[in-house]
DNA sequence: GTTTACGCATCCCCG
DNA sequence: ATGCGTAAAC
């Protein structure tokens, strides 16, 4: 049996659906000389000289460094497609990947070249690899092996609660929230370095609470022992401290694999680049492929020097560079090359456009964000009518809320479109409710999962929860009887039902489904009492999430699942799936992926990079590097978006372009663009005057605060179809809404109106832009 | 003393 | 749309 046997079950037997491989990546020119050693495959003809040395590379450790659009996923494939049919065992294979859906993706592929025993390799990622593991292993942690894995979400409300125990919480206003108290435990962690030494590099004004800190997270890690919980962090300490202090078993689990790969090096963290080491130091056959250029998760504790430090650790290995970009137009490759040059610190790699020259990459200064959106859409709909295919665009962001404005716009033009990256599914209430109960059963010590189902109870509140909490762990059994806690009138009366279910659900050994459907026929009702005001859709929801759960056999496999590989994709209709349309990605979900058309959206100071994560030359040099991620992901045409007219509420002053864009030479490659005209960057002063031209090239220096008095009126930068005069809908007035159709109006609240429209339900519409008509 | 309802501010990236 | 603090209701 292969390591990740729930994934070779979801691994379908045909290339990926997703993204096919290109047609023109698959048109790599034929390398001048046969190689002489070619399995069945025909590698030769399929790969560049470089790709083909690196699939096929036969001595011990090796890296790649893989340059935007040069080909890495395909090489990779193509290593994992020439082991198999080398006869090397699927199952001794271990394919670690940035995500569990990269690694399925691949593996379909190399499926495709290879047949299906491709499928059987082990693949997955590090999280993924540690909690298969850690099921088995965890006593020697003093762990239970049901033992349940919290997401951030659960992290933090832990740290909540251990936090305003503290008096000093009370006494100063500027304590830490939550979420900084985490960040700060967790980056201790996966940097290796001691609390003080993070809070003194990245958060110095919180210096003062550093003691205080340290017993929180005494606190934090005694807590998630006592209710055999793991957060993400303790997946990776766990199976490292077990690799390291039991060799017997580090043997054996080393012994499993022959050769191992990584993907996305440059994203591991310290601990994930030990743990390749403790998995691979017997035998050394261990290939790490990355690109420095595009490192982008230090916020989580990564570090590109991992992918520098490889030849160190490894030492002798060979490294391999993949320096031809097939993917983009040779005006984008040379505005990405200039882009990187400016970082301090990186392997010396250049990218060689191999496609033609096109359309330059257009900087396009527009007013603000409304006017941004209109913009982005109009255009969006320019290409649909060429007959462009909404499937090859997509829009890029640095941040989730950034494109808010254009998801409204969107839905006005009714373009279909899917959002990756948003934190939605999963961290919705009624999502972490319905798993929580779940959570109780396969982990009765998790009494952060129980304290949520007790408190759903009506008459029980923070107080009741806690009262039954501590009387349950008071108890000898775990799993008890709730009818007997410690309740009485209203809640004792409501309790009875939440104990039956618990009963039914908590028995061993019964089917996941039964569970599932358990659950919903107690849940499903409440959700009603619970959110009046939109339970059609979070019950439609649940139906979506008990699918799932039929689809899974184990429950601990099921409750892992959705934490450690949560459905990322905003929530989307039933039947969409097929169909969706335009992408809408933040940056960070967009890496590894590609589109003919790409619009990056607000590339202005303070947002991108924000105000927040660049305050130290590390910081910015990440943001550059996000920025180059971005940029890469274009094939034929790329726009970058400057709302230049926007105003930073915290320092009220204008935007500028961002200072990667300003850092440009001449000759990069990029055009500005106004109202759909080229023009000389001077003439945009006629936009307000104060984004810091100084005639050679963006200074990135503050802009000047706007006096509101003296700005010139600006013509807006790009009219949208007229907005239309909105009408002014008073309560109890019957309109139409151009999407939602009929409704009546309930209340008015500013600009924006509730509206219960008689075949959607309840609505909250921005008059401005709903285009309501009286009926 | 608890629970619940309501108004208010806020929202970065992710396994 | 969620998380928090305060005030009314049980």
């Amino acid at each position: 049996m292969s390591l990740f046997d729930e994934l070779d079950a979801a691994t379908p037997a045909a290339p990926a659906p997703e993204k096919p491989p290109r047609a023109k990546v698959s048109a790599a020119p034929p390398p001048e000389d046969e190689p002489e050693v070619l399995g069945s495959l025909e590698l030769a003809s399929r790969l560049n000289p470089s790709q083909l040395a690196a699939a096929t590379y036969e001595g011990g450790p090796l890296l790649i460094v893989a340059g935007a659009g040069s080909g890495k996923t395909r090489t990779l494939v193509h290593r994992v497609a020439y082991l198999v049919d080398k006869g090397i065992p699927p199952q001794a294979i271990l394919l670690l990947t940035f995500t569990r859906k990269a690694a399925q993706e691949m593996l379909g592929r190399a499926s495709a070249i290879v047949g299906r025993r491709a499928a059987q390799v082990s693949g997955g990622t590090f999280h993924s690899l540690a909690n298969l593991l850690l099921r088995s292993q965890a006593h020697l942690l003093g762990y239970p092996p049901g033992f349940s894995i919290m997401d951030q979400d659960d992290a933090e409300s832990l740290v909540a609660r251990i936090r305003n125990d503290f008096p000093e919480v009370k006494r100063h206003k500027r304590f830490p929230q939550k979420g900084a108290i985490l960040n700060i435990l967790s980056q201790s962690i996966n940097k290796d370095k001691p609390l003080v030494e993070v809070m003194a590099d990245a958060f110095p004004h919180f210096l003062e609470f550093a003691p205080i800190i340290e017993k929180i997270g005494q606190e934090y890690r005694a807590h998630k022992i006592q209710n055999a919980l793991m957060d993400f962090d303790d997946l990776l300490v766990g199976l490292e401290t077990i690799l390291r202090d039991h060799e017997e078993v580090r043997r054996k689990i080393a012994g499993r694999y022959d050769y191992i790969l990584v993907d996305e090096y440059q994203d591991t963290n310290p601990i994930q680049a030990r743990l390749t080491h403790l998995l691979g130091r017997d035998h050394l056959r261990v290939t790490a492929v990355g690109d420095d250029a595009q490192s982008i998760y230090a916020f989580r504790g990564a570090s590109f020097r991992n992918i520098m430090d490889f030849p160190n650790i490894f030492t002798g290995a060979k490294v391999l560079k993949l320096e031809e970009n097939y993917r983009s137009q040779a005006p984008i490759v040379t505005l990405a090359n200039h882009l990187i040059a400016q970082a301090r610190e990186k392997y010396d790699k250049k990218l060689v456009a191999i496609r033609g020259s096109g359309q330059e990459p257009r900087l396009v200064a527009v007013q603000d964000q409304a006017d941004e959106a209109g913009w982005v859409a109009a255009r969006i709909e320019e290409f649909i009518n060429e007959g462009v295919s909404l499937d090859d665009m997509a829009v890029l962001f640095r941040a989730s809320s950034h494109s808010f404005d254009l998801e409204v716009e969107l839905v006005r033009r009714r373009i279909p479109f899917t959002k990756y990256g948003g934190r939605k599914f999963l961290e919705a209430a009624h999502i972490k409710d319905f798993l929580a109960f779940l959570r109780v059963a396969a982990n009765p010590a998790d009494s952060l999962s129980l304290r949520r189902v007790l408190t759903m109870v009506e008459g029980i509140g923070a107080k009741g929860a806690e009262d039954i909490v501590t009387w349950v762990a008071g108890q000898r059994e775990k799993v008890v009887d709730l009818e007997s806690a410690p309740a009485k009138g209203k809640a004792k009366k409501n309790l009875a039902p939440l104990a039956a279910l618990l009963h039914q659900i908590a028995q061993p050994g019964e089917e996941l489904a039964f569970r599932a459907q358990a659950v919903a026929n107690f849940y499903f009702d409440l959700v009603r009492d619970l959110y009046p005001d939109d339970w059609p859709d979070r019950q439609s929801d649940l139906k979506e999430i008990i699918r799932m759960a039929e689809s899974e056999t184990s429950l601990r496999t099921f409750l892992a699942d959705m934490t450690l590989d949560p459905p990322n994709q905003k929530r989307s209709g039933p039947e969409e799936h097929k169909a969706q349309g335009l992408t809408l990605s933040t940056i960070h979900s967009a890496k590894g992926l590609e589109w003919k058309i790409v619009f990056i959206l607000s590339a202005v100071e303070g947002r991108f990079p924000p105000s927040y994560a660049a305050r130290s030359a590390a910081e910015v040099d990440e943001e550059r590097r996000l920025m180059y991620v971005a940029v890469t992901r274009a094939e034929d045409k790329l726009f970058i978006m400057l709302p230049l007219g926007t105003i930073d509420r915290r320092t009220g002053l204008a935007a500028s372009p961002s200072r990667f864009l300003a850092a440009l030479p001449e000759g990069a490659g990029t055009s500005l663009w106004q109202n759909d005209q080229e023009i000389d960057p001077s003439e945009l002063l006629n936009l307000g005057g104060d984004f810091g031209y100084d005639g050679e090239s963006f200074s990135s220096s503050p802009a000047i605060p706007r006096d509101p008095e003296r700005r010139p009126k600006p013509r807006p930068a790009n009219p949208r179809p007229a907005p239309g005069p909105a009408l002014m809908a008073l309560p109890g007035m019957r309109v139409s809404h151009p999407i939602y159709g009929p409704g009546l109006v309930l209340e008015t609240n500013g600009p924006q109106a509730i509206i219960d429209f008689d075949h959607f339900g309840k609505k909250t519409v921005t008059m401005q832009y709903a285009r309501l008509t009286a009926i």
